[in-house]
DNA sequence: CCCTAATAGTTAACGAGGCAACAATTTACG
DNA sequence: CGTAAATTGTTGCCTCGTTAACTATTAGGG
């Protein structure tokens, strides 16, 4: 999606975002992966057998989108959920073989594709950004609160 | 939605726009609009009557999701399409006398949260944001070109 | 101990964005 | 002029995100 004239700082972020998944998406589409599924299935890779509120935390995604996105990635058979033996209210989720396959095929690929956007960028100027960035969730964060 | 733990940059700049549209989102409950609508109404106040290829490429959204905007907009009674004399695959699109008047009386607010968001970053460091997401902009569009 | 709170997960409804296929026009070229 | 190609907008199908309501289970306080 091109833009044409100036655009807002919030504005340029958002579309920034959005560019970015778009591409990402495209190039992982041949492995019938997005994404938000692949940062899941890595989340799951980093210590298996983790109820869906951790992985929830630790990708920054609702409970809800959780569910479904785990749901789509149980039909494909990459993942299973597990019964917790000790809470009854909650499952393990695990990648399976062809889960973990998965992963370690596209890993590497993603992570070239995460340098391929900075590609000749400053670092400074990035750990600027990333500052910036932290900054703005702070201040929805205290603006949330009262 | 808060995270744990630190995150990558690219997932940084996801999830600081996702933040930065729901907390907008909530201020313009109220009203019944989204900031995706406003920032619609916003471009058909600045020239009314433009054909929607041209709301399109002003607003960064594909004719698919701008037509979708647009219905929901016109069911709201806030836009009007109308048939365009010079071109008739197209209409043109106009404000009507509420989605004026809606316009108006959220604009400040708009713009005033638009200001908290950065609220103490210095300006020299939103500068140097910008650029690195232009720079990453610019280098997904030479990736996809290819 | 029991009843209430809190927690884990699911579901439904909505807005938004992406892609691909499609109809209706308009344009441009042979 | 007439036909092929490009443009404009719509629709269907998908993923993702948010909110709110709901079930089942667990934890805690009287």
């Amino acid at each position: 999606m091109k833009t044409t004239g100036e655009e807002s700082f919030w504005r340029l972020i958002a579309l920034t975002g959005q560019a970015m998944r778009s591409y990402a998406d495209q190039r992982l589409k041949t492995y019938d992966l997005t994404v938000e599924q692949l940062q899941v299935l890595k989340q799951i890779e980093g210590d298996g057998g983790q109820p869906q509120n951790r992985l929830s935390l630790f990708t920054g995604k609702s409970p809800a989108n959780m569910t479904r996105i785990l749901d789509r990635l149980e039909k494909k058979n990459r993942i299973v959920r597990q019964l917790n033996p000790d809470d009854r209210r909650s499952s393990l989720v695990f990648l399976t073989k062809e889960g973990k396959a998965l992963h370690d095929e596209v890993i590497n690929l993603f992570d070239g594709l995460r340098s391929e956007l900075v590609n000749g960028i400053e670092v400074e100027k990035q750990l600027v950004a990333v500052e910036v960035l932290k900054g703005i969730r702070e201040n929805i964060e205290k603006m949330s609160e009262k």
